[in-house]
DNA sequence: ACCTGAACACCGTTCAAGT
DNA sequence: ACCTGAACACCGTTCAAGT
């Protein structure tokens, strides 16, 4: 067996990956490059394709394993309104702790095919909950996604204030709003 | 004066411009190279670079350009709530023609330093009409734009539904959830 | 003033050869 | 089986030289 000459010890699909993020984290998706990530670990850049099929192919194992990381809020029974801004709480943090990779997975939507997804779930069964009909659910939970995105897109874009608290402050403000606005849709008195 | 062996005419910063132009409406701002542009306009690469300074300053005149043409509705007396529909219907259609340039300005957020810009200034307006109070004004367009913003995005990344029927429905239903939260958010019935 | 070719420093990836 | 160097086809951009 042959072992990395400058090395030592034979290189892992598990390296490879945790310094990607690393690079991928500190500089975004486009400050990852296989010659840069091969300098790092010192190691021939084409030595990398022995373990991955390409560039893409890397990016793509990185945003499934940060994807699959995510923490949703259980079901506990409690009104609707309280766990719709529980499961957008969990979002917006998951969003905050993998900004780069995400900024990028949302530019690239061949790369996860949602609807399946545990997100998309809770989000159905909590809609339901709000008295959303069936035939809506589609549609509505598609418009939450997008705005709940909008917002995350805005705040790491630095589209909104940098004071932290003045951002909980609009994250709340988004919440509250799509709140009202889906209560008045469900009995819609006007 | 020397002139291109192969042209005959001079290269002009328009010419180059809407080629440019076409290329990303075709294949992204990620299709645009200088190498392909000035194959596309059969130009010696380097001659680009007496007309623009370099590829990032030609993305930000397209990007200037094309916002500088966006059609806002005037305003008209009507009650808030249309005014704001027109507004992001407007908004809407602009990114909708102007989708691949938009999602990269979008991403790059130094490119165009907002709120000047005509946009805000008639958000700004309808949402006192609507009788947000002053210190609530920039945190409530941020986050309406934010939506309306992830909205386009969802789009424009494919997804929505393909059919265009259904896009229109997702957004009313966006719009509406919007206008029925501001609503409440003015005069809080809880 | 405008255009050009050669060159530099980067990419991702293929291929044939090493152990 | 795993690693490697050389090579290919691309980038954006600088520089010195042409007219």
């Amino acid at each position: 067996m042959a072992v990395s000459a400058r090395r030592g010890t034979p290189l892992t699909i598990e390296e490879i990956c945790t310094t990607a993020l690393r690079l991928v984290e500190e500089g975004g998706v486009e400050a990852l490059s296989m010659r840069k990530l091969a300098a790092e670990l010192r190691v021939n850049p084409m030595s990398l394709y022995h373990h991955v099929e390409n560039k893409e192919a890397l990016i793509k194992i990185l945003c499934t394993t940060a994807d699959q990381r995510i923490k949703l809020p259980a079901d506990d029974g409690s009104p609707w309104q309280d766990q719709l801004r529980r499961l957008a709480i969990a979002y917006h943090e998951h969003t905050r702790t993998h900004s780069n990779l995400w900024a990028y997975l949302h530019q690239h939507p061949e790369i996860i095919s949602d609807r399946k997804h545990a997100l998309w779930q809770a989000l159905y069964r909590i809609l339901r909950l709000a008295g959303v009909p069936e035939s809506e659910l589609r549609r509505t939970s598609d418009v939450l996604h997008a705005f709940v995105t909008g917002f995350v897109m805005a705040e790491t874009q630095g589209h909104l204030p940098d004071d932290p608290e003045e951002i909980e402050r609009d994250f709340d403000t988004a919440i509250r709003l799509i709140i009202h606005g889906l209560a008045n849709f469900s009995s819609p008195t006007s």
